[in-house]
DNA sequence: CTACGCGCTCG
DNA sequence: CGAGCGCGTAG
């Protein structure tokens, strides 16, 4: 089944049901924890989402993959100056209400369903609360209010909205190319570098070009495979290209790793990051049964097994077990707090 | 349309 | 006690 939310988000209501997702900082401004920002990252493909905005609820949504960390939009302006620049982008299809809701005017049929806390309305006065973004909602409180917003009800609701975000929705795929194609626009317009670095600027964010001899001057082998052909390994940044901040951070052989194609796939997408030792982690996310059906799933599944898996002892396994240098290891730290999807 | 108090809830 | 993607009102 899946999990119902509701997310008060009157800022930025407009940006986010138009381009067809949520954004959030993922701490509050002093740093501490907000269980509105956590819950982007709890949120699971297929979830249905309810969007309140101005006393209203005239969108239904549906989680279409996993949170994954982007910049704050730059549509959002001058709304939420004070988030911090890097934070969850949560993909969700949007699509409206026939009738907006006014919850206010639901309240009483509303009032004992509400959770006792995280609530994102009052139970007395049916008011939206400022402190609440993403919250988990009881499923009658979603039937209630889509009900309400609908003709045919509920059920027959959720099979639309399931049916119709199938094609044309956001994947992170196609919103990693649109924040990839924003920066490496700035990049060929940046007169501070000379032509040679911009172009091999620009071919490192596909691992081309010096980025990728740097690396591989430094990372001879996949880690999670330990694969060492070259024709089966791509250059992937530790800090994603995208969120460097500079020309050389975007082209060090420090800030790189040789992975196959699909161990590529799961660094990039933060389903696995490393610890300064070289042991790999994997996402609470991420299925574990399909790290069995990707090759990667040993007995030890918390270390994904790899040395078993090929028949060797760990020490047996240099490139796979060998700890990373401090200049890497800076580059990690930054993967497991901003990338890895814990 | 943005800006600024005023609230309240929760850590 | 203060942070926070609302509410109401002012310009």
């Amino acid at each position: 089944m899946p999990r119902t939310w509701w997310v008060n988000h009157k800022q930025t209501f407009s940006q986010e049901i138009k381009g067809n997702y949520l954004w959030s900082p993922k701490r509050k401004a002093n740093g501490a924890r907000n269980p509105f920002y956590d819950s982007m990252r709890a949120a699971t493909p297929g979830d249905l989402v309810l969007s309140y905005a101005d006393g209203l609820i005239r969108h239904v949504g549906r989680v279409v993959e996993f949170a994954f960390t982007a910049p704050k939009p730059e549509e959002f302006g001058a709304t939420g100056g004070y988030w911090s620049a890097v934070g969850w982008l949560l993909p969700v299809y949007w699509v409206p209400l026939a009738a907006p809701v006014r919850p206010r005017d639901l309240i009483a049929t509303l009032r004992p369903l509400l959770p006792d806390k995280y609530s994102p309305i009052r139970a007395a006065t049916g008011h939206g609360l400022q402190s609440v973004y993403m919250t988990a909602i009881p499923q009658p409180v979603f039937d209630v209010v889509v009900a309400a917003g609908t003709a045919a009800g509920s059920a027959a609701f959720d099979a639309g909205v399931l049916q119709r975000g199938g094609s044309n929705s956001l994947s992170y795929r196609v919103v990693r190319e649109e924040l990839d194609d924003a920066v490496e626009k700035r990049v060929a317009a940046d007169t501070t570098l000379d032509q040679t670095t911009r172009d091999a600027v620009i071919r490192a964010r596909r691992g081309q070009g010096r980025f990728r001899d740097n690396v591989h001057a430094v990372e001879r082998a996949c880690r999670l495979t330990g694969i060492t052909n070259p024709a089966l390994l791509i250059a992937s940044h530790i800090k994603p290209w995208r969120l460097c901040d500079t020309a050389p951070e975007r082209l060090d052989g420090m800030n790189g790793l040789m992975l196959t194609p699909d161990a590529d796939l799961l660094f990039d997408r933060g389903f696995v990051t490393f610890h300064d030792d070289g042991r790999p982690e994997v996402s609470t996310r991420f299925d574990k049964r399909d790290l069995r059906r990707l090759g990667l799933g040993g007995t030890a599944p918390e270390t994904l097994g790899l040395w078993e898996a090929q028949g060797l002892s760990e020490a047996q396994a240099p490139y796979v077990a060998s700890g990373f240098r401090p200049e890497q290891c800076a580059y990690m730290e930054y993967h497991r707090r901003e990338v890895f999807v814990a």
